[in-house]
DNA sequence: ACTTGTTAGTTGAAAAAGTCAACTAAAGTA
DNA sequence: TACTTTAGTTGACTTTTTCAACTAACAAGT
């Protein structure tokens, strides 16, 4: 086990995400309500962090493909849980947001999540903890 | 966006994760050699951070279903990039290790790795670098 | 106004990854 | 010896990713 390898980060980075989906999966059918998949889950949560998103911005934000949002979204606004709009000063944006139904699915997805991390972070302390949001923001906000 | 939620620490680290995949696809043709993929990269980087290791005990490692595992071994043993032999005390299991041109694609693989890394993680300093890692290793190993 | 180039979003198709259940063979245990 | 558990494999199926082609709206520049 070398430790001056920043490779392991990515590993580890991706060890935590796993995790993360193995235990939420675990107790599924408690939360995932609307049968929203992972994939909607972190959309949904990335939007409720912003009052209303172009598609465009949240893929960056998100980090994945445009095609994948399109359908993502398509995929969320069929059950309810978001809505767009077409943005004001460009017709091609299309501005997406919650529903009312969308915001308690954001709830309920926010307190299982919380339940998981903490289970996963339980071994380090709560200042780090802080430590860690801090860190990984400082990296991945510009 | 409130700052108090847990949760952000998830999106955090998918997004971080997913900028590693962004960034390395950007110039995949310089360094996937073999074409492993990226789902072969990350596991030859896990087996390369253990002498022999066996399924089982990679696919608790990488968070894993075992299935995905069985057929991820089984493509890199055909690229001739890791091979196995039965283990001596038990003849269930089998370990996995890196042939020499294994090691020799993993040592790309580092090399575009750590730079990838090095980029994202450029805003923050050596030692908070150091910090991160150490937070995560605590949280991840038991 | 009129090409020319960008940008936001959509669609299609194919490859990769993940999930789940059934099944074999080797241990472990009583 | 019978019973249970563990490591690994296989098959079938769903979800994600990826990539390229394409439309519609904007942005200039001449």
């Amino acid at each position: 086990m070398n430790f001056p390898r920043e490779t392991e980060l990515a590993l580890l980075i991706d060890r935590f995400m796993r995790r993360i989906h193995f235990k939420l999966r675990a107790n599924a059918a408690q939360f995932d309500v609307k049968s929203v998949g992972r994939n909607g889950g972190m959309t949904l949560l990335t939007i409720a962090d912003t009052d209303r998103i172009s598609l465009h911005d949240l893929t960056e934000r998100m980090a994945r493909d445009k095609s994948q949002m399109t359908r993502a979204i398509k995929a969320l606004e069929q059950k309810g849980l978001v809505a767009r709009e077409t943005a004001p000063d460009d017709a091609r944006v299309s501005l997406v947001f919650l529903t009312a139904d969308g915001k308690e699915v954001v709830a309920q997805l926010r307190d299982a999540l919380t339940k998981v991390i903490d289970e996963i972070l339980e071994p380090i302390s709560t200042a780090d903890k802080a430590e860690l949001k801090t860190l990984l923001n400082q990296a991945l906000n510009r």
